[in-house]
RNA sequence: GCGGAAGUAGCUCAGUGGUAGAGCAUCGCCUUGCCAAGGCGAGGGUCGCGAGUUCGAAUCUCGUCUUCCGCUCCA
């Protein structure tokens, strides 16, 4: 239906990269809003933020991505299994079939895609696509809440694109090379409350996932031990859905300490510390960082919802109907308004005004011909309304209001319409 | 990167050396008029891509790309 491509496709694709089609692009679209309307705009501690995907070298090795992200490995030739070089140490023979002698020669995986700036290709022109958005924020730091005018607590947040060389892409867009993130950088005086701050944060993402309908029993929010979460990290919780092919994460949430505030001051020898006015004294702001991948969500929003049941044809055969129960504020297309007729110039003209009408608040779209294909092929992309034009609309301007999730019809009085659509649709008067 | 399997219409698939197929979907007309109904018609494929063998390849061989499963990896 036009959801999500193989990327590249008629040049036999690329792995670990996708495209979004028609109703794809405005999903994951109306996932990020959702995402950006929670996590900013309802919030006045919260400032945007959208920084370059290609930074100064030494931005990743502030943080530990061009260490951590350039591992060694070595292949044994003889059971074909693959060890981290540094994992091995001295062992001359195979951990897993004991094999002597049996290991290739040491390769680096560079998990960072590359680039170079400018037209020289060479070792100081090489730059890296980011592998994730926070850097970009914290090395704005003090540009950031000296503009805004803002003190810990506050955070700053921004949604974009990343990248990483995965060794294996995998489960369609869940592990991919080119991925969107949505990252909240929240900084919190070091007064001894930064759990509270973690606290509240992990409670509001809770109820955001539960707000838009995503089924309890699927999602799970696993508290990471202390061996499971980095070493500078205080605390951590994964957001995980259970997808086909087993538990995965969507978000991971963490306190950070003041770990990647001191990295980039260490490096940069720039002070990124504020000044208590009252204890007179500097000190580093602690993080509670939540990083979202845009992409898995969409993916989720677009799993949760889909669902095939049984139904009956006019014929009174059984068939099935494919219906994707999204949340309104999800669902790519909210009303779409029929013609019943397709020949009947009066009706159609009628259904092509309100479309018209409602398109102006609303994501709408306007279809003709079989109702009963036009409502089918409506669940199908989860359109949770239809609005039908029939001949009693040309006496009385009434219309049928019918809702995908209980496939029932109710006449509503043409002047009533659009009120009645925001109170389905749980938008704002 | 390793091992295995697969790739034919938008989707699901049939087609094992001799003119490229079906169902569904899409588009048009008719009919119908409130849940994928019915009738008639149309569009859509260099059979993933590239070589090779052959008089002739979707079909056999090799390479390559992609996908799936299992390893490996997973800041």
């Amino acid at each position: 239906r036009g959801f999500i491509f193989q990327s590249s496709e008629i040049y036999g694709g690329i792995n670990g990269f996708w495209d979004y089609g028609p109703l794809g692009a405005v999903l994951k679209r109306n996932v990020k809003d959702a995402w950006w309307r929670d996590t900013v705009e309802l919030r006045d501690d919260v400032v945007a933020f959208d920084s370059s995907i290609v930074m100064h070298p030494l931005v990743w090795k502030a943080s530990g991505h061009i260490d951590a992200f350039h591992d060694v490995f070595v292949d044994c030739k003889v059971c074909k299994h693959r060890f981290r070089a540094d994992h091995l140490g001295d062992r001359a023979s195979c951990p897993d079939c004991g094999s002597k002698d049996s290991f290739t020669e040491p390769r680096t995986f560079n998990l960072m895609m590359r680039t170079f700036v400018g037209p020289m290709e060479d070792s100081s022109s090489t730059a890296y696509l980011r592998p994730e958005t926070a850097q970009g924020i914290f090395v704005n730091f003090k540009n950031v809440y000296q503009a805004a005018r803002k003190r810990p607590p506050f955070g700053i947040a921004q949604i974009g694109k990343s990248f990483r060389n995965e060794i294996t892409p995998a489960n369609f867009t869940y592990r991919v090379r080119e991925f969107e993130q949505a990252e909240l950088e929240y900084f919190v005086p070091d007064d001894g409350h930064d759990m509270e701050a973690f606290q509240g944060w992990l409670d509001r993402r809770k109820s955001w996932y539960a707000s838009y309908g995503i089924d309890a029993e699927r999602l799970r929010f696993y508290e990471l031990t202390e061996s499971e979460r980095p070493h500078y990290a205080k605390a951590g919780v994964d957001v995980e859905y259970l997808f086909p092919w087993g538990w995965g994460e969507l978000e991971s949430i963490a306190n950070r300490g003041t770990y990647d505030l001191d990295a980039h001051m260490r490096l940069s020898g720039k002070d990124l510390q504020f000044f208590d006015e009252a204890a007179k004294t500097h000190y580093t702001p602690l993080l509670i960082e939540c990083s979202a991948g845009m992409d898995r969500t969409a993916l989720t929003f677009l799993i949760d919802a889909y669902e095939r049941e049984k139904a009956v044809d006019p014929n009174g055969k059984e068939t099935e109907r494919t219906v994707l129960r999204f949340h309104p504020a999800i669902a790519p297309v909210q009303v779409a308004v029929f013609s019943l007729a397709r020949n009947k110039p009066e009706l159609v003209e009628r259904a092509r005004t309100i479309e018209k009408r409602l398109r102006a608040t609303l994501r709408t779209q306007y279809d003709e011909g079989n109702i009963g294909q036009l409502y089918r092929r409506q669940d199908e992309i989860g359109t949770p309304f239809c609005v039908t034009v029939d001949y009693e609309t040309l006496d009385d301007g009434s219309v049928t209001l019918r809702s995908r999730d209980s496939m029932t019809q109710e006449r509503i009085a043409g002047d009533a319409l659009d009120a009645v659509l925001r109170e389905r649709l749980e938008l704002p008067a």
